[in-house]
RNA sequence: GCCCAGAUGUUGGAAUUGGUAGACAAGCUGGCCUUAGAAGCCAGUGCCUUCUUGGCGUGAGGGUUCAAAUCCCUCUCUGGGCACCA
């Protein structure tokens, strides 16, 4: 029996979109929407391999809702673009020896070709490459108005150093401590470098997260990832001398079991309070702590070192003398850079006491009674005070704010809250990437380049390898560097470090409605009508850079006055990760997929329908090629079911399926539980089918109306067979459940007899307990066990169980 | 170490959110049809059993309940993220 050709059907129906226009907007279509839904979805990086099963997962998930949303009569702009700057396209352009000037281009074209092979539903109109001029230069007018808005800083920051390749390199290029390319020791080197100040946002991104619907996972990420803390600094005055060292703490209650200082190695106080007897010594140990290299600085089980400077504080509450050391355990780029060592109720604090024969302290008890004897680990739990003075006795919480509350009074505390989250470092010297606008001049300092003046072109350069002068390998390009200063008009130098790829894609959602205006970045009038982003699907991976880049930026250009929303994306679903045999795919396990065949043997409608079926697309799922099978029949079934249709009436029974589909897969589709959408369809065909009986046509429209969304092309073509002549995409076809035929109205229940299933009766919502009763002692299983003897209680839930209790 | 997610037949996964566990598929077994089958159709398929009966069964162990995959406690394992954040 002919059934359809997918490679027919998929030329025939890509080839009318096409031509029709049916996915593109013109720019009069984007102004004039009545009903607009902004669907987004992470763009891909245009890697040389392809797209993998991975992204069509992705893609496919995302396309599903956007065509949902159209087939609900929404006005879905559905763009795509690539993000193809970036330390990934360079390292991979050095490795191959081709310029990624001419790597790109190619690598989008096949991209296209894959995105467009799938059939989703994309405004071609409206795409972006951040490698295009006519797109990062408006990434550089970003950084001009972050500028402006007093959010841009240069200051030194320490980076990976190669001292052997001499050039900086990136945290994933660092091997156990080793360069990656020559194996010498990476240290690291402190190097001025341009910071976003996404810290000054710090509250207001956790804050945000109460009022946008994202996937609770997601937003559990960047809370912790903004990582607040509340607490107090507290100021120890050094003895002999009329200055203190500030700490922040947040257990302040603990403060009397503080038997000594630590400070950061890079401290300015290190070397102010080191005495002369320690200084050798101290001198050898924050040089050695310099040497290391960021990663190793960062991991956690080394042993604790360190080294007493020849200093003493006091502690405020008890007037202890404490000594003061320094380690690299303590970090300069959090608090204060320097502690209050609390060893009997900090585990890090423990291992160094413990290390370096420092007293151990009890001063928290978890039921209050001071137990004797030595702390064999630290005790980080609630409790009350003790060996504390005047504090004894009292809880934790009440412990903090007492103790604050009397070092306020004598200036030496205050009440302060920290973030984890770090200041956002935008500067790499690399080569594929925006060139940050900026030119140096001797007297005015480092000016931004005028808005007129955008974009500063990358310049195309042969040789992009990085050297040994640490710098860009633009700062080679000499031409180019020398510029004039926008302000006085004398001698400038370009900047030559190039911005993060996370900028170009902070706000590339942005920018798609307004593609078409070369004279601005953002159209005011499309950015009204289009944004904020009504539903953004992508990876988890993107947790928390990208996703908490792009909210800081919009948040930015709301408070500098660019954008009338504080919030980007008012609808986030991170989408799950596809595996193969229950394996993670990846490069280097040597299980990746490229689709192409699989679209070539199966079609894409039925590679779609499969990726759809798996699993739950928030939870990812299996991939087994064997299974692709199931759905592909499926669709045979339904174009043979199709073909054979009559006119007519629906067969009563049938079209109570079909609502209750309907209703099923209404509501599942909202969570985008794909997999129980596709086999609810599939269940009510089977009983449209069953029993060989043939069908009307009137049994079979909804169900291709709710199959558009997976497989787009199929149900265009079916639509057209059953005698119509518009896109099933054109006027808001999804259907709706009538409530009365989807009401089910009879139920078999389960009948037990001490939780224990012994049968089932047929029952409707309205039977009441007796008549269910009588029904239940009809059946002769049940009465058997009923026998058993006395029945003392019933549970009767109408439309669920019938539970009799017999002892 | 901390945080998040998860563990259900041979496999991917369902389960009205506390109410008949295993939907829908894949695989396998048998049958029909066929020159053929990666086509179509039909039947079977959690394990044990005395096989129209009964018992067991959702990572392990305990608990709550008339009733637990679902709630609570303890633990194991897997995947992911963060990582000396005071």
């Amino acid at each position: 029996m002919e059934t359809y050709s997918a490679t027919e059907v998929e030329a025939k129906w890509q080839g009318r979109w096409d031509e029709l226009g049916t996915n593109l907007f013109s720019r009069e279509d984007l102004a004039s929407a009545e009903n607009p839904y902004f669907n987004l979805m992470m763009f891909p990086y245009p890697s040389a391999e392809g797209l993998h099963v991975g992204n069509i997962y992705a893609y496919t998930g995302a396309d599903v809702w956007g065509r949902y949303q159209r087939l609900k009569g929404h006005d879905v702009f559905q763009p795509m673009g690539f993000d193809a700057f970036g330390i990934h396209s360079e390292n991979y352009a050095l490795k191959v020896g081709v310029n990624p000037n001419d790597l790109i281009p190619s690598n989008i074209s096949n991209f296209t070709r894959q995105l467009r092979r799938i059939g989703a539903m994309f405004d071609w109109n409206h795409t972006v490459d951040t490698t295009d001029p006519n797109y990062y230069r408006w990434t550089q007018w970003v950084f001009l108005k972050l500028f402006e808005a007093g959010l841009v800083e240069k200051r030194e920051a320490p980076v990976n150093w190669c001292p052997s390749c001499k050039t900086v390199v990136a945290n994933e290029q660092v091997i156990q401590g080793l360069c990656e390319r020559c194996d010498a020791a990476v240290e690291q080197r402190q190097i001025e470098q341009w910071f976003l100040k996404i810290t000054n946002y710090a509250q207001r991104l956790l804050d945000g997260i109460e009022q946008i619907d994202w996937s609770s996972r997601t937003l559990t990420a960047q809370n912790n990832w903004i990582g607040r803390s509340e607490g107090a600094d507290i100021d120890f005055p050094i003895v002999g001398r009329d200055e203190a060292i500030r700490v922040f703490t947040t257990r302040p209650d603990t403060i009397c079991g503080a038997t000594y200082m630590v400070l950061a190695p890079e401290h300015p106080l290190v070397e102010a309070l080191t005495n002369d007897e320690q200084r050798e010594t101290v001198d050898a140990y924050v040089e050695q702590a310099k040497r290391l290299d960021l990663k190793a600085r960062q991991y956690v089980d080394r042993p604790k070192t360190g080294t007493w400077i020849g200093a003493y504080c006091e502690n405020p509450i008890t007037g202890a003398q404490m000594p003061v050391w320094v380690s690299d355990y303590v970090l300069i780029e959090y608090g204060t850079g320097a502690i209050m060592a609390v060893p009997g109720h900090d585990e890090r604090d423990f291992e160094f006491a413990s290390t370096f024969d420092l007293p151990i302290k009890r001063v928290i008890s978890r039921d209050g009674s001071n137990n004797a004897g030595p702390m064999t680990e630290a005790y980080v739990g609630d409790g009350v005070l003790v060996n504390s003075g005047e504090f004894d006795g009292l809880s934790v919480a009440k412990g903090k704010r007492a103790i604050v509350q009397k070092l306020e009074t004598n200036g030496l505390a205050t009440g302060q809250v920290r973030y984890r989250l770090h200041d956002w470092c935008i500067s790499r010297q690399r080569y594929w990437g925006p060139p940050i606008p900026i030119v140096y001049c001797d007297d005015c300092g480092a000016i931004p380049v005028p808005e007129a003046d955008l974009p500063v072109l990358l310049p195309r350069l042969e040789q992009f390898k990085p050297d040994d002068s640490g710098e860009s390998p633009l700062a080679r390009d000499t031409d180019w560097c020398s510029t004039e200063c926008p302000e006085c008009g004398g001698v400038g130098t370009r900047e030559t470090d190039v911005s993060d790829t996370f900028l170009d894609s902070a706000w590339y959602f942005l920018r798609y409605p307004c593609t078409d205006s070369d004279e601005v970045a953002l159209d005011d009038e499309m950015v009204k009508k289009w944004l904020p982003v009504n539903s953004y699907i992508g990876g988890h991976e993107h947790a928390v850079l990208h996703l908490l880049y792009a909210r800081f930026v919009t948040m930015a250009f709301h408070d500098h006055g660019i954008l009338e929303f504080g919030e980007p994306f008012e609808k986030f679903r991170a989408h799950g990760i596809l595996t193969k045999d229950g394996r993670k795919i990846s490069k280097s396990r040597g299980n990746v997929i490229i689709p192409d065949d699989l679209i070539a043997e199966w079609g894409a409608d039925t590679v779609r329908l499969y990726l759809m079926f798996l699993g739950p697309f928030e939870q990812g799922g299996d991939y087994q090629e064997t299974g692709i099978r199931g759905p592909a029949s499926f669709l045979d079934r339904l174009a043979l079911s199709v073909a054979e249709a009559s006119d007519g009436e629906g067969d009563e029974h049938v079209l109570q399926a079909m609502h209750r589909t309907i209703d099923k897969v209404s509501s599942d589709i909202e969570q985008l539980k794909y997999n129980t959408v596709i086999s609810a369809l599939m269940e009510y065909l089977n009983v449209v089918r069953e029993g060989g009986r043939t069908c009307v046509k009137q049994e079979l429209e909804p169900i291709i109306v709710m199959l558009a969304p997976f497989a787009p092309h199929l149900a265009e073509e079916l639509w057209e067979r059953l005698g119509h002549n518009s896109s099933i995409f054109e006027s808001g076809l999804w259907p709706e459940a009538d409530p009365d035929l989807a009401k089910v109205e009879t139920f078999e229940i389960g009948v037990q007899v001490n939780g224990k299933l012994r049968g089932s009766i047929s029952v409707t919502a309205e039977t009441p307990e007796d008549e269910a009763m009588a029904l239940a002692r009809s059946n002769e299983r049940v009465v058997t066990h009923l026998d058993a003897g006395e029945v003392r209680k019933v549970i009767y839930v109408p439309g669920r169980i019938l539970n009799i209790v017999v002892s």
